[in-house]
DNA sequence: TCCGAAATCATACGGAGGGATGATCCGGCC
DNA sequence: GGCCGGATCATCCCTCCGTATGATTTCGGA
């Protein structure tokens, strides 16, 4: 496990996806130059289809920089349809004839930044530097929350109950009340559940179950 | 304490603030008649002086309906000024003549919603809406919060010491050892913790913790 | 058919939590 | 000076937690 590569601390890529190829060119430069990879698509649909196939998304840190008007899947529409295929990039969209609601709902939708063309190279560059910081924070906040679920998942369908019913604050006679148990069992069941998700104190288990989300009916 | 009104259910009011006279009154009239109380401000300062005079902006749910271009302060401004103030009513921006970076910075500032004159009734309704929806869950985030910090405030410096180690996770015995105490008077402090926070149980405690930000350096 | 995982329970012991009672000491405050 | 709250500690006692040892049952897959 210590040797499998922390997605996390590859150099992140900027995708520009953009119709204008000397555009895409020129923004694909303009990141470089500053030590940023760059990958370049002409349509939004080409980006999917070459993202999906590389199944790259999921373990590619990075940001996307789209035009708004492309032929076929317009930005917004892409905004939308990247969140159907679980991809979580950070988005900055750009335009040339772009108004005010249309940069109000790309924004509510999530974009990190709405640049009108023509913009200021700097402007360009200090969105993708925030872009690329909510990316590497989702990323750091989802490896937390995936190694819980990862240990989560070994657990049996008793250790779970036993689980939700001892960060609720109950005490093993209760909960042995609960589940028709004797109090021994359900010792024997908290202890596992101490051990497989690697708990050192209660006060440990019970902020994991917040963060895991599991609450007791 | 149970006598007091609670703030979170009283009938939220737009502060409608825009130096055209005739369009604040249109807004009112609008909120009104979908039973929405109304009140209108010129300027932005005219607002501030009144809400902060009044000393009812920290209980008075609501939004704000302002156009970011007035005379003196600027609706931007005026978005920044706010949380200097302790005002966080969320706030509905308009324009006759805005552009597209005035929009995208004004949501970037966490504006609810950004119109761009002339705007239907409808999408201001909406935007309304949302910006009330969002000013009741944060109030109830915080009457919650405030609970607890209330109860906080009782704990004497000890005590907080010990809730600190006790919701890290520490044995007694260890916590004793830290403050360079006895383990009896450890117990005694947590004793009085969990009495004063009314924690039912350990967990219920490291909930509380955790919302209250208590990190254990 | 046999094995292993899951689930169940008993007994027993030691450690940890938690309350009650009683006591001392110190520093403000009326 | 006297009072009170904060902090400190002891002793006693009971409950609760945790684990080890040993054992049974059931169920699904090799």
């Amino acid at each position: 496990m210590i040797h499998k590569a922390d997605p996390t601390h590859l150099a992140p890529t900027v995708f520009v996806v953009d119709d204008d190829a000397d555009l895409r060119e020129a923004l694909a430069g303009l990141f470089r130059s500053v030590d940023l990879a760059a990958v370049t698509y002409a349509s939004a649909t080409e980006f999917l289809a070459a993202e999906l196939l590389a199944a790259r998304h999921a373990d590619a840190p990075g940001c996307l920089v789209v035009d708004v008007r492309m032929p076929g899947l317009s930005g917004l529409d892409f905004q939308a349809r990247l969140a159907e295929h679980g991809i979580r990039l950070p988005i900055i969209l750009m335009t040339g004839h772009g108004d005010i609601p249309m940069s109000v709902r790309a924004m509510k939708a999530g974009a990190v930044d709405f640049l009108a063309k023509p913009f200021r190279d700097q402007d360009m560059l200090d969105a993708v530097a925030a872009a690329l910081a909510r990316d590497a924070e989702r990323r750091s906040r989802d490896t937390g929350l995936q190694a819980l679920r990862t240990a989560y998942d070994t657990l049996t369908p008793r250790e779970r109950e036993v689980l939700a019913q001892v960060t609720a604050g109950l005490m093993n006679k209760q909960i042995a009340g609960n589940l028709n148990l004797s109090e021994i069992t359900v010792k024997i069941h908290r202890g596992n559940v101490m051990k497989k998700m690697a708990a050192r104190s209660l006060a440990d288990l019970v902020r994991m179950a917040e963060a895991l989300g599991i609450t007791q009916t």
